[in-house]
DNA sequence: TTGATATTTTCCGATATGGGAATATAATTG
DNA sequence: CAATTATATTCCCATATCGGAAAATATCAA
């Protein structure tokens, strides 16, 4: 047996770096396939497919507009995975003490960028 | 060129079943690789390639204790995930504001499921 | 050293995957 | 209908990956 679960779930659609790429530059908006592979530089069949895989896992929402396909996260597809890295922010939250009071601001949030 | 990545960060290393499980097992305690197997009843060479993965890329931390190696949880590491899906997280925080919407209709979303 | 136990590594086969090119489908316009 | 634009799908290839079996290490004990 190869790989196990194949990326029918949300933790694999997410592993690809382009993917998230795509996820990021969708957030707060919608836009269509075009303007994807334009502003991200990959080729439209890749935009499309990886899109197909994101809209499998719920992780985006496609609607007709004409002749394009305007696409959107529904960010409450990242939940699971969200509440998946709560189980262990217990762990390391000792090391974090105040930041995480702070951390319900959303202005004052620390920064990672990684 | 298969997944761009590979798995040489935490998102890839995450992404597959048995590496979460193994995770979620070894959380808060330390265990070798033989429990693991047996308790998680996979083989024991796929636990330690499961294991190489999740330590290149700090999920855990291994210590020799005679013969055996005990494995755990570096919490840390989980850490960019975390981030990563927190910048999502006032959408569905958004969405769960106009959930009681939709709450009378248990799924009109659409559904692709190709 | 020899033997037993615990783990890692190597080799292998089956399969999944991403990207590009080409093609197909869909919607709009003339 | 034909042409155009926007996306999706198919085909092909290179490569990564998982799991199992077998072999290689490592550690301890007698």
């Amino acid at each position: 047996m190869p790989r196990a679960t194949t990326n029918a779930d949300v933790f694999n659609a997410v592993a690809e770096a382009r993917r998230r790429e795509i996820l990021s530059f969708l957030v707060g908006s919608e836009r269509c396939v075009g303007d994807i592979a334009e502003a991200l530089e990959m080729g439209q069949p890749s935009v499309s497919k990886h899109l197909k895989v994101l809209r499998e896992v719920g992780l985006v929402r496609a609607r007709r507009d004409g002749r394009r396909m305007l696409y959107s996260v529904d960010a409450e597809a990242i939940r699971p995975l969200h509440e998946w890295t709560e189980t262990f922010r217990r762990y390391w939250r000792h090391q974090l003490d105040r930041i995480k009071d702070r951390a319900e601001r959303p202005d004052d949030r620390e920064r990672t960028d990684s």
